[in-house]
DNA sequence: AGTCAACTTAAGCTTTACTTAAACTAAGCT
DNA sequence: AGCTTAGTTTAAGTAAAGCTTAAGTTGACT
């Protein structure tokens, strides 16, 4: 199996030398950075596993951190664990609403902290979900020019249809439902009405033709050939 | 959108008191127990998505409850929670090894716990992947598409017909009673009349043709090839 | 024969989605 | 800045699909 990437977010060289040293002598992949800056940059490069992101930092502390990450596309599927002195009870509340996945309390009894991480990353399973073009059918996909083909026609779509297209058809033939549309295209903050995505399909379909996309009722809509 | 199931496990009233109430507050739909045994019974039953324990327990304490729980193949979707006083490190490691997915510490502030309730429920959906299709006799069952395949010939089933014949499948020859079909696919709020039951039934049937579901009378209704 | 549970049908009700148009926003242009 | 346009969101009426109920029927067991 292939090691499982960790990042490890800290401006105090200590912690990241034994929080370090003991992920490493588990089996993981480490690499470091000392703020926020760095952080996205190395995150962006090596799109880690995990991340795990101290809150109390210079300059850019963590919690702004994860905002900007969980704005990056392709860290959308990495888990954020943040490192947080415990029974900061507020930090903890707003890192969930930041985006985090869970929170490690300081100080870290190594073992703790292992079974910790093990348990993270257990959870996240399979979403290795990949960023390559599709093709179904007769409509191909072309996310780095944003923009779609049908039968070798070019078509323009804006934005929100055009990612509405492309998470339907990042899995031909699965069901996505409104929440999870909601979610993957809007994020958890905007809160915007189900009509909303009704008439971006009906866009979708004025353009594509109606036998693409498919409505299962009171679930969700499809994509299929 | 279904609300979800909590079962709050607890020895102490007052904490099942003030938990129960902050959960229901926030929309969950809460059941309680107050120790182990009591638990795995309601657990079966409500088939809820979150089980939150508590360690401390007299007769059989939290972690030897978990252990059960995870045998029981009904509850193997199921997240369950530890309910912890603060600082019990060790026991924190013993609950992961014994399967748990969580866990939370006492004393615990309303606003995280609704926090980190949601947290841990949100990973769910995104981990739920490990849905297996299952497949019985000539017919199979495609969660992710929504339909289903009889001899090869994709059938479409409405929502509710297709979560019954999902649940019945989920294990071939078990005895669904008419009260736990109706946890399952209504939740234990939604109140409605047996024979809404019987009609899905006939539905199914008419679809699939009347040898697969079988009627134990007096008991519920079984799927079997 | 009487009782009880389940079956069957069809009708009415509710929910969900479709469609259209109009209001709102953001970005670019003059 | 004001205008223009493309894009997004909301709103409202309509259509359709699905769900539930009601009521009569069947069949099994005493």
């Amino acid at each position: 199996m292939k090691k499982e990437k960790i990042l490890l977010v800290d401006d105090e060289p200590d912690i990241i030398e034994i929080v370090g040293y003991n992920l490493k002598k588990e089996g993981f992949e480490v690499s470091t950075a000392t703020n926020g800056k760095d952080a996205i940059k190395v995150a962006k490069k090596q799109l880690p596993d995990l991340i795990i992101l101290d809150v109390m930092m210079p300059e850019m502390d963590g919690m702004e951190t994860c905002y900007q990450m969980r704005n990056i596309p392709s860290l959308k599927s990495t888990l954020i664990a943040f490192l947080t002195a415990r029974g900061e009870d507020y930090s903890q509340i707003a890192g969930f609403d930041a985006g985090a996945d869970d929170y490690i309390t300081k100080p870290v009894k190594p073992r703790v902290l292992i079974s910790k991480v093990k348990a993270i990353l257990r959870r996240k399973g399979s979403s290795a979900q990949e960023e390559q073009d599709i093709e179904v059918g007769n409509i191909s996909i072309d996310r780095e020019r944003y923009l779609i083909k049908k039968e070798g026609k070019e078509i323009n779509l804006p934005k929100k249809e055009f990612e509405l297209l492309s998470l339907l058809m990042g899995k031909p033939g699965r069901v996505y439902t409104r929440e999870v549309i909601m979610n993957s295209i809007w994020g958890g903050e905007v809160v915007v009405g189900d009509r909303t995505i009704d008439v971006h399909i009906r866009k979708l379909r004025e353009k594509l033709g109606d036998e693409y996309i498919k409505t299962v009722k009171g679930v969700g809509y499809k994509f299929e050939a």
